[in-house]
DNA sequence: ATAATGCATTATGAATGCAATTTGACACCA
DNA sequence: TGGTGTCAAATTGCATTCATAATGCATTAT
């Protein structure tokens, strides 16, 4: 499961060379919708008719068919028999289970950060890290959580369990749809830097268990954000 | 995400209650093929030819197709475009990472089920062990296998999370295909048993983190077992 | 004899067609 | 007015058909 299409050092002129990239139409579908949904472009609890994404897509409805299956298995849309998709609604109570699940995934991927991570990687998330700081401190909250999700991927990725990423990407995708980001606290927003600094400095130490133990609480805080954000409280 | 179909103390007379249940092809489907890989019946890097499968059904091609775009997104298959489905081979490398995961979503199940667990559950799960204990005094191996998977199960179940269930139940598929338990040794098979004994102590103690940190370790050394059963060592 | 090429066969990808189910409107009746 | 029944239109589920790519085999050239 590389990456390698975010890699931004690949070396050019190999293009006469590499092989041809074909994708089927389904597969494209897949990610197209899943991008809409995850994006939050087709709003929970809306019913998404095949006709008019056919439609939209320009493809018969057969791929598309094929691609709301596969968006179904992950939670992302629920068939019901002979009426229809509907984008999943994510509530509270998702959240609130979703949230654990994270934090013990995260937490995993810190232990195993920890035990395999290479310089090259470790300079990454450092730079990540500070570049969020700075935009922490301009107040800059959408580059801030861009910068944030990155550390949280790069930890993935130096984990090295593609297993363990795929698992916590599709929870991600779940959970990003709630939109909560909008509004934090000043507070909160300075607590988590906070964390930040110590995952630093747990990561930077090696020290799995520490900065599992780290990440797993850092999860709940976020999940304590999220639901102050969306109980409007806060 | 209810796991209604699992539980076997349902009580009895709301049949006539509970919504009709009509399923569609694609979903059976679904069922029908990720049973017959998780449990063997298509070997790891058998080919899945499309027409053979839709005659030994009785359907057309486009509810089966559905059905391995599912299962590909699930892992089970691997679709290799215009040159049809293979089902995927689990390497030793899989389990490798698989394990860790499974650990983790198991830990977290542990600590919830401390947490939330009702005396009912609780009985159930005494008598699972006691039952699979006794299987393992009469060396009777396939039932062993059964209870002991049960009372994994119904921790998860106690857990009252069923993203958590979900997940598990994924990764359970896929590792299942291995097929490793037919050769334990005496050795490890006591040592399993043992820390059987000490997840029900944590258990019985409503002790979270304790009964998190035995299951992350039980599969630590149920991987090393795989291992060895998988190397034909031991 | 071996390797490469071209053709026929087969399998997959996607579109279309048809039957079944749902949905909504409207009439009818209590 | 509220409830029930009927029917047409729309939507979905699945089968079938068409298009395209892959595979196997015979042929040919070296």
């Amino acid at each position: 499961m590389s990456d390698s299409f975010t890699s931004l050092e690949q070396s050019g002129g190999d293009s006469a060379v590499a092989p041809i990239r074909r994708r089927s139409l389904h597969d494209e579908l897949t990610d197209r919708l899943r991008h809409l949904i995850v994006e939050g472009d087709l709003s929970p609890g809306a019913k998404v008719p095949e006709k008019q994404l056919c439609e939209r897509f320009g493809v018969s409805r057969t791929p598309l068919r094929e691609a709301l299956k596969v968006l179904a298995s992950e939670g992302l849309v629920q068939l019901r028999p002979n009426r229809g998709a509907v984008v999943s609604q994510i509530t509270l109570e998702d959240l609130e289970e979703t949230f654990p699940v994270m934090g013990a995934l995260e937490a995993l991927s810190g232990e195993l950060a920890c035990a395999r991570i290479s310089d090259r990687e470790m300079a990454a998330i450092r730079e990540a890290h500070e570049a969020m700081v700075e935009h922490y401190e301009r107040g800059e909250l959408a580059p801030y959580f861009r910068r944030n999700q990155e550390i949280h991927e790069r930890i993935l990725q130096a984990a090295g369990n593609p297993t363990l990423t795929s698992l916590h990407r599709g929870l991600t995708g779940r959970v990003r749809r709630a939109r909560y980001m909008a509004n934090m606290s000043a507070e909160r927003w300075a607590r988590a830097v906070a964390e930040h600094e110590e995952i630093m400095a747990a990561l930077e130490a090696r020290d799995g268990p520490r900065l599992s133990r780290i990440l797993k609480d850092h999860l709940a805080n976020k999940f304590e954000t999220v639901q102050a954000a969306l109980l409007g409280s806060d």
